[in-house]
DNA sequence: TATGAATGAGAATTCATTCAT
DNA sequence: CATGAATGAATTCTCATTCAT
């Protein structure tokens, strides 16, 4: 029956679920096993049937949130689009996910920025973004874009969200449409030739 | 004698010092208090000699190192200077801390991304970078930097040499003097007018 | 099947049996969670799936000990009984239980002599010897006994009898009993008017 | 000279006052030597030069406080005088001392009914009041007093003062003049023929 | 599959005691 | 005599993981 596999699907969502919250909140320190398995829903050896142990569980959570960050930063994106009209669509795309799936956007940052993920489950550097760096790569070709390197092409136009995301996070400052538009603009002529 | 208070100091360094290693190289988890002491050469009690317990010890390190980084962020600047001079000196010490005093700026990412301190220490850590904010508003009323908040300017000048920090901490890419001027004239073209 | 419960009923009576006879042998200090997991036959950790910590392992003992104490006291009462009549068998039924359970007896005189035990958990094992109030109250307005508060009625026929309990416990002194009876005429004495 | 003498007595007096202090309103445990020190105005290692170690400091604390006892509980006593009026007075004298001097009595209570104080040293039994045990004898002989052990004499008169000191320990109860006749008429009940 | 009781290893922290000064 | 920094050993408690059911 498929009543089986959906339960199962359920469940490690659940778990993986309750992980993200969890670590979101109170640190990869302070989400121990058990209050995972209970904000779950589950026994705490229940875990064990899904995943090998903690670090499987919370590497497995990054790959998955990784990929659904990297999946939504290219919707309605097409390769044959103008480089600016590309990249325009991939930076409101990014700044969607990043200031509206919060949990899953501050989990990555933590990721990317602590020892808890082992070095060889990391996606490393950009690898995920890779239709962003070939609308790069078109874009200076074209002149259109500096002549910089991927690295700080990104630095300057993506990861600037990442902070963005942290204040509204902490209820410093929150952003708009209006100011996302200007946000875009700032990003744009850090970067255009 | 001056040599006891000598000590003291080296020891609290010292103590300082290894957690900002153990930290950074396994995680805030994975820093027990065992490990750090025996890096510092002084038995685990002894830690509670001079801090009230691991998140003081954490708490204080933050702060610290905040410390050490705002102070090396204004070496040589002048409130008088002009704005883009101001901002040049500002952003080139940032940009030489950061890549260079790599094992303090990687622990200040850290904490930056994570749970692991107080909202009332990172409060009082956030107070150090007043001048660059008053440059910043003078900028904006000369019509020189254009109209937008504080945490936009931040997010697309200082930010992003975390970003680079990152890369160059996991060897993916390096930095060399003719690059970091290309990023500053990126950093400065994102929010000049 | 009921095992499972019996089995928990179990460890948790051994843990609370471990404790009486570490703290009557060694004292609240020098009884260590440790010591006291192994004279019960389980891990220390075990400990924590009964009691929320230390404290809440020795107010349990207290309240239980204390019904079970109060429970005893009144074997064979009725309140319908003559003051006289109703005093004799209460006071036997805990001259009975001092002299006998000892290590049960013994405990209750060191939790009440001892800042030990939470105010609050002492409070609340106090209410068991209620019958015994009642019983005075009716013997005060009958005019048979003194018109003293309660607790000096207690404090001249029932308490006499852990001085009693402490000599026998350090062999200095045994009680027979005719020599019961005897105490319980002086303690009638006492307190009739 | 005298002054570092005094100094001296001043000192260990200070410290034998702290740890009363200290057992008393937290127990043996919960009287770190850190504390009672501090509490004396001196330095942890300095207790050390007065006491061995805790165990000695607790004993000699004991032994001080029991002879303090005993020597307060025969102000004013004559062995010749009458059974009744050297009972009286020495009960009133153990009264006021149990009622008035509180921190000591209550320490003592401490002791007596737990295994803090090493057997050894602990005054076994009633032998520091032996002036009583004279007293008692010679009511007895005369047909005064019933022909019951010391121990249950002293059970029933002396012993539940220990009790209402407890209960005005605790607020629950407080004893004056008028009372305190009326118990002693109690405790005389008791024990006269 | 799912469980929850059980645990060994280790975590933070405390404390009586020592020792150089 | 006096100190306070220092500590080894122990203490309470936590936690990832297992195992019988």
């Amino acid at each position: 029956m498929m009543d089986k596999k959906v339960k199962i699907v359920d469940k490690k969502a659940a778990l993986l679920q309750a992980t993200l919250t969890l670590v979101n909140n109170h640190g990869f320190h302070n989400a121990p096993m058990a209050k995972i398995a209970k904000l779950a829903g589950v026994a705490p050896a229940t875990i064990y049937l899904y995943f090998e142990n903690k670090q499987d569980l919370i590497n497995t959570l990054y790959l998955e949130v990784k990929k659904s960050y990297s999946d939504f930063a290219f919707t309605n994106y097409e390769a044959s689009m103008s480089v600016k009209k590309g990249f325009e669509i991939i930076w409101n795309n990014i700044a969607h996910y990043k200031l509206n799936t919060i949990s899953e956007a501050n989990f990555l940052s933590q990721c990317d920025t602590s020892p808890m993920i082992d070095e060889a489950i990391r996606i490393e550097g950009l690898k995920n973004l890779q239709p962003l760096l070939d609308l790069w790569e078109k874009g200076k070709s074209e002149g259109i874009i500096k002549p910089l390197s991927i690295y700080a092409l990104y630095a300057h136009t993506i990861y600037p969200l990442s902070f963005l995301l942290e204040m509204q996070q902490r209820g410093i400052f929150t952003i708009d449409e209006t100011m996302k538009a200007n946000m875009f603009q700032v990003a744009w002529d850090a970067i255009k030739t």
